[in-house]
DNA sequence: TCAAAAGTGTTTGGGTTACACCCATGG
DNA sequence: CCATGGGTGTAACCCAAACACTTTTGA
């Protein structure tokens, strides 16, 4: 039977930016690179794939991951030289950008790295530039679809805010109109009537919130 | 480490339904059930999941599949009774009505069945029918982006010819004029000049094949 | 008073839908 | 000639994009 493994694609907006969670590899094979936290299936641990994934979650970034979706599984031969064959399956994760890690057992440092310009810090471990690809691509099909993740953004929340969040995560603009017109219509957003956020030198923004919490 | 397996759901049209192809399961666990065909992972032997899924469909099905993607993952300590471990890895075909199967090992019957009303027959085996379910979405995404697995419908083929398939594949009728348009539209298709099917009391419909062939 | 961002109304254009109609063939 | 299905033209409609404009605040 493979070796099998379960690796996390962990997304967050930050600096207006789409960021993916990386871990600098302390150990062979690709030492010294950067890689997707991952570990190994635990047959008497874990009694699913995703209770895999979570408690890989738990020894590496310190925390369970929301909205976890599976992503693929990869397999092969040559895939790994640790084993004569090594399968991973795949999970991707989109979380606040305020959500602290804090660095497992077999993890040198966590960082947080842009998507763009990815491949401008030398080559990633394994196929990890591949499935990240993958994860972006599956992740901003979502949002595109305006199917926020519960729990993404911190509630309340503003529609300019939701907007630019959406914006980073597909890496384009949004224009306001449409954007608004479009939410609004889904029907998964709520105005707390009389609640806004006067943030700066201009109009204060409604609070929403998601319906049915 | 975890018992490894890879199913198959072959889908097709035929009788302007979607079928997916089941086998009768011979032994035990859910003995008598319909159930998907697959098989296990053999390290020795496969160098891919994707290599190992055809050489299943070699010794279940007496072919290798076209169009052949995968699905997802699925595993669990209580998913399989003869294994304290089981993950299977799904792949999805959508094939030609006239491929010939011919039931192989551990097989006893294969058997074409629409994908409506496969509730009727009895429960299917293990997660059968959610994995059949997904397949069927996923089909139909593809279909309805007209995204056509090539070597799915025999060219040459007419729009008439192609819009019922679609329908078949998407259970519902499709608008005649907005298929027309939305297929020429891509211009994956090109009309052979000169060449019609003259099939009955009607005009005769231009034939088209897929461009870049 | 002004800059900046929130929020609204209107127009435009692309693409789908619906419908009417013509075309070509076999019976 | 007529029924049948292939193929085309037109108008209505929906939605997203672009633009102009008003509103409300802090400085």
């Amino acid at each position: 039977m493979p070796f099998v493994r379960t690796e996390l694609v962990v997304l967050c907006v930050a600096q207006g930016e789409l960021q993916v969670l990386l871990s600098r590899r302390a150990e062979e094979p690709h030492a010294g690179k950067l890689g997707l936290p991952g570990g190994v299936l635990r047959i008497d641990e874990d009694a699913t794939l995703e209770g895999a994934a979570q408690r890989v979650a738990r020894e590496r970034l310190g925390r369970e991951l929301p909205n976890l979706h599976q992503l693929c599984a990869v397999g092969g031969a040559e895939r790994d030289p640790r084993a004569p064959w090594a399968l991973s399956v795949v999970y991707r994760s989109l979380v606040q950008p305020e959500l602290a890690v804090t660095p497992g057992k077999r993890v040198q440092a966590l960082e947080w790295r842009a998507v763009g310009g990815l491949a401008d810090h030398g080559p990633l471990a394994f196929d990890h530039g591949e499935l990240i690809d993958k994860a972006v691509e599956a992740t901003r099909a979502q949002i595109e679809a305006l199917d926020y993740p519960p729990g993404w953004v911190q509630e309340p929340f503003t529609l300019p805010e939701l907007q630019a969040f959406s914006a980073a995560v597909l890496g384009r603009e949004l224009d306001k109109v449409t954007f608004r017109r479009r939410v609004e219509a889904t029907g998964q957003v709520e105005a707390l009537q009389g609640e806004m956020r006067s943030g700066g030198a201009h109009r204060p923004a409604q609070l929403y919130r998601f319906a049915g919490c």
